[in-house]
DNA sequence: TTTATATTTTTACGCGCGTAAAGTTTTATA
DNA sequence: TATAAAACTTTACGCGCGTAAAAATATAAA
């Protein structure tokens, strides 16, 4: 640290012995300036320990080097890994991750993109809280700011989406059921907070007419975000009145399952494939505790990683391009059967 | 809306009829101007759809309305829940939360408040990340803003501290399970990352002190956040080898717990009070999944709601007195009882 | 070395708002 | 209705940086 601290980029213009405007650009991205200069400035930097104020520079650029992450419920550890990983990756890029999350409120959704566009981000990646979201004004904001949805689509919303393949990933742990045991039902939320539950239920509905399967569909009341409490009441109940359909229950997500394995232990009944075992339980997304319940939980994962990196470069591409897509992409990537004790 | 968008304070003062300095007084705090003409301002807000520019507002002001909340790791619900408590008070109070998760790494810890120091919070609430946290750097941080840590103390550093009483929840727990079975061992980290786990440690040695036991101390391998994970491997390792000195464990926290739990289910092993059962396993902060582990986590409960409130609460105060506290206050709150079906 | 090109420097203005000072109007109190 | 206090308006300047344009310089190509 040399002497006194550098108050504005006029000051450390002078010190440093580069004009302003360079020390401006260099700020803005480095690479566009020569290399001399660019070391001259770093080592500068280092020197003087200068960083340029963030609002200054946000105030006058068109755009930001901020990029919005918005996720529907922080404390979903699914949601908290997804978040996560898309920071790293923003990071990485040279941008600044703001991460807001939603606590399943779509108030509190539409707020949060109210505020970020006060921030004027570069982008903004987007897992909206489907069913309960409001599409009018989700639309309003990406036509304003290029936006990428992930995990939930909400159709012709956004620049683009990346999310999983319910329909393969449902397809998948349907057929492994059914080749090991009875068909199962298809266990859910009455009206479902979570985004894909949808799109499982029909994926679900397919799969077991292509096998030539009576569909049978189990559905938990409640609301909310409290799905282990929701699986857990209504698991609860139908061990209790004996109403369980099949011997063979696929969960919408790993939560809920979770909570129908709680259930099932605290009834007595031996969960798993075995001779001996009462029922067998599956999930889906390979939440990261499906590895500890009791038994293991059996699911499908969904690619975490590959999609928030499709979900980073494609929102990276889009502001680097400076205009919208010719088209609206749509990736999903496929889940992977992970075996474990309960089904 | 009205016609044209408004660009900034200046026409908005024109269309609105109020001058832009009383206007800026307003947007910096509303009760600041008469009440007539707080009503006027925000009809006319809501008639323009007017909002001031953060950048240029906080490009100017010395301190802005930004709260920082830093924790140490957003993917562990623990934090995620108290996250999002902290949102809630801050947002009520009229200032802007900015969540900023460190994910266990320490550089990455540092890098948050200096990120914070650039958007010149009002004051940072941080729960840091303990023994491997950078003291020196997190002390300058607080010298030069309001900082209230939360969960896990520095001693000597920020404005005041608010947390658990470990010794008062650890005696609790130590206390019932004494009472109720043989006295237990505790199953820790052999080097914890959790922030309170020397404390609980010795909260642990003396509480077994006081009640004449000789303490025992199993001290698991493995480093990292993956605390299920460390669990389960040396639960299992201990199940298998027999090498477990008593059949009553108590965990430093309920994420070991959960592993440990995983392991004897997968093991064989009854765990519960009621006779058939091989072990008792207790834990600590009452986690959102305790009660769908199998069987169901006993435990000792963190106050989330009174920590959060009073955290907030304190930074507050602080701000608003503009001066730096005469005495570091430290507050802790007492340990409930979760009695479930573990031990 | 000369020449064309890419960078940098100089100069100058603007962004949107905070805020101080002096003058004017409104409100509270009697 | 007079009077003091409180609130507001007018005027003016500054914050720290973006950025455009023209001139000066450095670099690469010939």
């Amino acid at each position: 640290m040399e002497g006194k601290k550098i108050r504005n980029m006029e000051e450390f213009a002078s010190v440093s012995g580069i004009s302003r405007p360079t020390l401006s650009k260099y700020f803005n991205d480095p690479t566009s300036v020569r290399d001399s200069t660019r070391k001259r400035i770093e080592a500068a930097v280092e020197q003087y320990d200068y960083r340029p104020n963030l609002y200054a520079m946000n105030q006058n650029r068109r755009l930001t080097k901020n990029i919005g992450i918005v996720v529907p419920y922080l404390a979903d550890p699914f949601f908290a890994e997804i978040a996560r990983t898309l920071e790293d990756h923003v990071l990485r890029t040279g941008y600044r991750p703001v991460l807001l999350g939603s606590h399943g409120r779509p108030e509190l959704e539409i707020e949060n993109l109210e505020n970020l566009r006060l921030i004027k981000p570069a982008g903004v990646l987007l897992a909206p809280l489907g069913r309960v979201s409001d599409r009018e004004q989700i639309e309003a904001f990406c036509k304003e700011v290029p936006t990428v949805l992930f995990d939930a689509n909400i159709d012709g919303v956004g620049e683009a989406f990346v999310g999983s393949n319910n329909d393969q990933s449902i397809g998948l742990i349907v057929d492994y059921l059914c080749r090991t045991g009875e068909p199962p039902a298809f266990f859910e939320m009455e009206t479902p907070t979570n985004p894909n539950a949808y799109k499982r239920r029909t994926a679900y509905l397919a799969a077991m007419e292509r096998l030539d399967h009576k569909p049978l569909l189990i559905q938990a009341p409640g609301e909310g975000w409290e799905f282990e409490e929701i699986g857990f009441q209504e698991g609860s109940r139908l061990v209790r009145d004996k109403t369980l359909p099949t011997d063979t229950i696929l969960c919408s997500n790993d939560r809920l399952a979770i909570g129908f394995l709680s259930a099932a232990y605290e009834a007595g009944l031996r969960v798993g494939l075995g001779p001996g075992c009462a029922l067998r339980v599956a999930g889906h997304d390979d939440h990261p505790f499906s590895r500890y319940t009791c038994p293991t939980l059996t699911t499908v994962s969904q690619d975490y990683e590959a999609i928030a990196k499709k979900s980073a470069e494609t929102l990276l591409q889009l502001i680097e391009a400076g205009s919208p897509a010719d088209s609206r992409e749509e990736t999903l990537f496929e889940g992977r059967l992970i075996m474990r004790g309960s089904a």
